[in-house]
DNA sequence: GTAACGCTGTGAATTATTTCACGGAACATA
DNA sequence: TATGTTCCGTGAAATAATTCACAGCGTTAC
């Protein structure tokens, strides 16, 4: 196996590749390593250290070809025929999510979403139905997801998690404030917007500190 | 100045925070680096490390105090008199945030929210009073807010983060798919979901395919 | 009182990630 | 065709983050 790429690498190829569809849009053909840096935040060196995992290569003069950039990013992150997501947990940030990604690529599609309460299911929200916890297994396996979303209160996310695993997801996107514990074969991504809060309000701190001492 | 406190051992100190104040509820007096590590999923020695920077000291045989410990990082991550915070962008991400963070803590409190739309605007959401945009200087100095949320669409992000950054706020947690250009004395926090899904998705499949091959 | 235990605090080693820096290549220009 | 310029690709160096490993100590058991 090629050594393993760091989730960093990855994260920073979808930034490109994000990058890449606005200049594609805008006409640009050819992109120089340091305008993707100054874009993304990131150094030139960075952007082509990244960019070496493709395989892509530039040329010195133009730089490299936006379209074939983006190919080559598409070719190595995305499933040939996309992935199918499952969001579990249809409350405020559930509906958020499914309103955000309605439509937003045909690669990576919400495709089921589930809920304990009865309130929330049989309805389809956002173009996406909602399912009891009842219909999990089924569905998931129906519509061969691989991803799934957690988005249910902190105390029901672990369960959530083992029941997703059982189906054989092996990625989660959990935005529940706890640990999963989960096998090592699973990839588990937590977006914990509380402790980005308290280290934003820290950093922010910091700083009026430091104006201060100037 | 004490030589700079990395962000990740910040945003771990918040996660121990969360974990100490659950042992504290079950009562538990003391707890071991080990205990705290395995509920963190990090090693034990990671968590005496990032103990370090806060002075605090534990005991051989008894570990640490859960109390003087929670103590210990609260007088290290807070304020004393708690910060505001303001929310710019009342759509399904802004109201979803609103109703979480709503009461969550005396330390941390979104005081107000700002909407370009005048639908959204002049009504009380969760709790948290809706301004128009003009209100916005107004508001953030009344209120003495440090942290911004902005929970715009993308195109209107960097518009709003100089706005903010103009009536004096330093930390920016950004939600748009954007990378905002801040003076190097405002720290900005992106949750950027599209790139996280898209990483999960990655990874997921990576774990499905090293399995094949096994 | 004291011996045995198991943990903390931390310098040193290791590993991961980023940046430097330079040879070589592609193009533009004359 | 020759020459200059600029940027790409990447080994090596630097920096950041994590883990190892162990001296030293507080507690408990006896
Ligand atoms: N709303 C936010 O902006 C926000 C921010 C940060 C973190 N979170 C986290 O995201 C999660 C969801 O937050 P929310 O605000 O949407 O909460 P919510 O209460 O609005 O929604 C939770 C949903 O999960 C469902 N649910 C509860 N237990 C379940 C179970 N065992 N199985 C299936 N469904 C179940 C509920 O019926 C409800 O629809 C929480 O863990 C929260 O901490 C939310
Ligand atoms: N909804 C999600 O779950 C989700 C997920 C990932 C990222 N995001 C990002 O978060 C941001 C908000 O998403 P959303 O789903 O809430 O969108 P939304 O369209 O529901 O809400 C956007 C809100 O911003 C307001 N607005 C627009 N322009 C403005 C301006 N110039 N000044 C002030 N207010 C303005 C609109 O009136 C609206 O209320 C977007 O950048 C989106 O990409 C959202």
């Amino acid at each position: 196996m090629n050594k393993a790429i760091s989730d960093k690498v990855i994260g920073r190829l979808g930034q490109y590749r994000r990058l890449l569809g606005r200049l594609a849009e805008e006409g640009a053909r050819f992109v120089f390593s340091h305008d993707l840096a100054s874009m993304a935040r990131v150094t030139a060196a960075q952007v082509r250290r990244d960019l070496m995992v493709l395989g892509a290569s530039g040329n010195p003069a133009k730089g490299y070809s936006v379209s074939g950039l983006l190919e080559d990013i598409e070719a190595f992150l995305d499933a040939p025929d996309g992935q199918n997501v499952a969001l579990v947990g249809v409350g405020n940030l559930g509906r958020a999510l499914l309103a955000f990604f309605a439509g937003r690529s045909t690669k990576l599609r919400i495709v089921a979403a589930f809920d304990a309460n009865p309130e929330k299911t049989g309805r389809v929200i956002h173009g996406c139905r909602c399912y009891g916890m009842d219909a999990l297994e089924a569905e998931i396996q129906r519509e061969a997801v691989t991803v799934g979303v957690i988005a249910v209160p902190a105390d029901a996310a672990q369960e959530i998690a083992e029941h997703l695993i059982e189906t054989g997801i092996r990625g989660l996107l959990n935005f529940a404030p706890v640990r999963l514990s989960v096998p090592a074969n699973v990839y588990v991504e937590d977006i914990d917007m509380t402790v980005s809060m308290e280290r934003v309000a820290y950093m922010a701190r910091q700083n009026a500190v430091s104006l201060e001492k100037l």
